[in-house]
DNA sequence: ATTTCCGGTGATCACCTGTACACAGCGCTA
DNA sequence: TAGCGCTGTGTACAGGTGATCACCGGAAAT
């Protein structure tokens, strides 16, 4: 283990290259994604809990003391992890929904959707599943608020779709939460995939989206009782 | 806080009114199940990963150095831990489904043992559901291989009611995995509500219970393309 | 041009961690 | 009845932890 920045004043990354950041403001934004970069990057395998601020600071190159500067505690920065996660996946999966919104398949480009996601951002979606229940207090609950919201957009949804079959409210939001408990399973058990056997994480994509067809299903035969 | 144990070799509990435990074998086994017992309370609010030997040796009022006569670590005490809380509640739900499989209503009757369950051994299901992605590798493997179990029990109930269907070995899985993806959801709702207002948890339960009704009446048209 | 602000420094605090070691005392077995 | 085995003890160590402190130096504000 080399002793990093013992003299150095700045990290001497491959990314200094050029541009070291001008304004004050600037810095403290880059060294802000640094924390939260290097700290996804640290729970790959274990718990946010179990993660020191001191390991966090040490390896985004400041000392443990500059890390007050930026939050309060490990908690504080993990609930600003838990919307920077969420907030480009809602974007997403609202596009996904919208965008197609009269085309055929909506359940099928939904699944792709979160597939690409999951694929290309997995250490988030890891952090997020772990913490969902795992997590201290705070964390949990801007999960769970995150969630919620993604719930209440799906529930309009279906409203819009099942309109004409006088649907309860209630029933329509326990089809909603039922389709993301479905979902969120799907991607908790697409991180436990062997990413050199891409055929486990298609069986369970495939499997996402008979499940959501089955739900479909479902509905068409259900009558809410008042 | 009083020190406890400071002096006096064992425990002075209200349990040890009488019988201090006969057998060496019985005593190790008393002080193994105080680990265990000790282990469910302290992470009532936090992961297992947050947990220090040290302190759970304290709290069962044995000497650190003591732990390694039942562990070889607190990740071997999780693991234990795992089928500890998985036994009993597979052979409950398991009696629930035979003891009923003529009565009318299947999903019912499944429901509320869950709930009972839930409701008598909260810390148990808050540790699973809690290592279940976050935990160490070892734990989430047991959770994991458990619940398979469990998936795989359900699928064997389903093909025998959809019998004469031609059902998919593949969609049945499908279907029984998300029938228990509904009933976990449902158990980790179920724990963070507040206890002081049981009729959250009954308007999760009723939830629960629609969710697998509207899987069933979506299995009656369901028709697996081969 | 001077002062103020503020992200980052390095030393230090008291505490907690896992594990190693030698040893004690009881129960089981030879 | 002698003695080995095993659970539990007490002490110790080396290292990591969160938090607080006075301080530095360059960017920003005046």
């Amino acid at each position: 283990m080399s002793e990093r920045g013992g003299r150095s004043r700045h990290r001497d990354d491959a990314t200094d290259t050029e541009a070291e950041g001008k304004s004050r403001a600037e810095r403290k934004e880059r060294t802000r994604q640094r924390l939260l970069e290097v700290t996804l990057r640290l729970i790959e395998d274990r718990s946010l809990a179990s993660l020191s601020l001191r390991e966090v600071a040490r390896e985004a190159g400041i000392v443990p003391t500059a890390f007050y500067r930026h939050y309060a505690s490990m908690d504080a920065l993990g609930v600003d992890l838990v919307d920077d996660a969420m907030r480009p996946l809602r974007q997403m999966i609202r596009d996904a929904r919208r965008g197609r919104a009269a085309h055929s398949d909506i359940i099928a480009s939904t699944v792709a959707v979160l597939a690409r996601q999951v694929r290309d951002h997995p250490d988030q979606f890891r952090f997020l599943t772990r913490e969902r229940y795992g997590g201290v207090a705070g964390v949990r609950r801007a999960i769970a608020t995150e969630l919620r919201l993604f719930t209440t957009e799906l529930t309009v949804d279906l409203a819009r779709l099942t309109a004409g079959y006088d649907w309860t409210a209630d029933d329509l939001e326990m089809a909603a939460s039922l389709m993301v408990a479905a979902m969120l399973t799907t991607v908790m058990d697409l991180l436990e995939t062997d990413p050199r056997r891409p055929e486990d994480a298609d069986a369970l994509l495939d499997k996402a989206e008979r499940q959501l067809r089955l739900i479909a299903l479902g509905m068409g035969e259900w009558r809410s009782k008042p």
